[in-house]
DNA sequence: ATAAGTTGTTAGGCTGGTCTAACATTATAC
DNA sequence: GTATAATGTTAGACCAGCCTAACAACTTAT
């Protein structure tokens, strides 16, 4: 029974969220500077949200989520989170552009995938040894497209196929 | 220099592609029935696309790709295929999920993250030692959402917070 | 070779989300 | 307390991408 939210509307919820939390005043033009929008953009925004009952918004008011909204904009942030977790500690991705991209994921990745993602980062990161050799070793192979010597060493036969 | 194509051109120009190699024919019902639109649409994208030197398409007749159209489409169906080898071969979505996710994903995801995305399937499952012992350990640990007896055992101490 | 069915196009409407220009309201400064 | 600046809203345009309804062109069967 949930209303689908586009990804525009997802961006406002999040990005009301992240302002109240911190500022505890959320006004139109930090909406607009924050999301790269023009204010009116942001004023219709606000009051399409508000007709589908995510904010309260009294004109030339404050901006304020409802406990619908409040938990909309917690997933979506979820999911960013999860995201840039994955793309920053896991892959690697420089911080940036992983923010960037799990901005744009965030609002297409299905919640199958999302937990795959989640237990996946969880589970390389906090098992019992720590993190583990292989992920360092990833580095490398990135770098120099070949794995580390202690592992080729170890299987040289399958590997040295180039020479 | 080039031109930036919308996620929905993108989808017309990967649906083209994987038409006219299987058959050699495009055309605008096949096109309708792959991405689920009607047929005005596809009409109106196809009229947009060769507009834009990216297919050539003559008034009831054949669309056919350029060599720009069809390197865009090459470029597109490797960001899929990328994001679905890695959602089912390392995180085990389910293929259909999968499948759907990696299109939706496939117009988000930026080339540093492709690339690594890319690089760190190949890392994982084509080293020497063949696919590691810890990616099955992964779909136990999704399961039971604790690592398997094996990997506990052995470190008994951290993970036994729980009783 | 013409009628029937299939395929493709045109015309025009709708929606979501953006913008600019102009106006309204609130806040600040003096 | 009034002028000025800052902030917010309204009105209206625009664009992409979809749709339906109606029409046009091709294909096929007889």
């Amino acid at each position: 029974m949930e209303k689908e939210q586009s990804a525009s509307m997802e961006d406002y919820l999040e990005a009301i969220a992240l302002l109240s939390e911190r500022n505890n005043e959320v006004r139109v033009t930090e909406i607009s500077r924050t999301l790269g929008v023009k204010k009116p953009s942001v004023t219709s925004a606000l009051t399409k949200l508000a007709q589908g009952g995510l904010l309260k918004h009294e004109r030339y008011g404050q901006a304020k989520l409802t406990t619908k909204g409040q938990r909309i904009a917690q997933d979506v942030f979820h999911r960013h989170e999860t995201l840039r977790h994955f793309l920053t500690e896991i892959l690697k991705v420089d911080p940036k552009v992983a923010t960037n991209d799990a901005c744009k994921m965030e609002h297409t990745v299905s919640p199958a995938t999302l937990e795959k993602l989640a237990k996946f980062v969880e589970f390389v990161l906090n098992r019992p040894q720590g993190e583990p050799d292989w992920l360092k070793n990833f580095s490398y192979y990135f770098e120099n497209d070949e794995f580390p010597s202690e592992c080729v060493t170890r299987c040289q036969r399958e590997t040295s196929q180039k020479e």
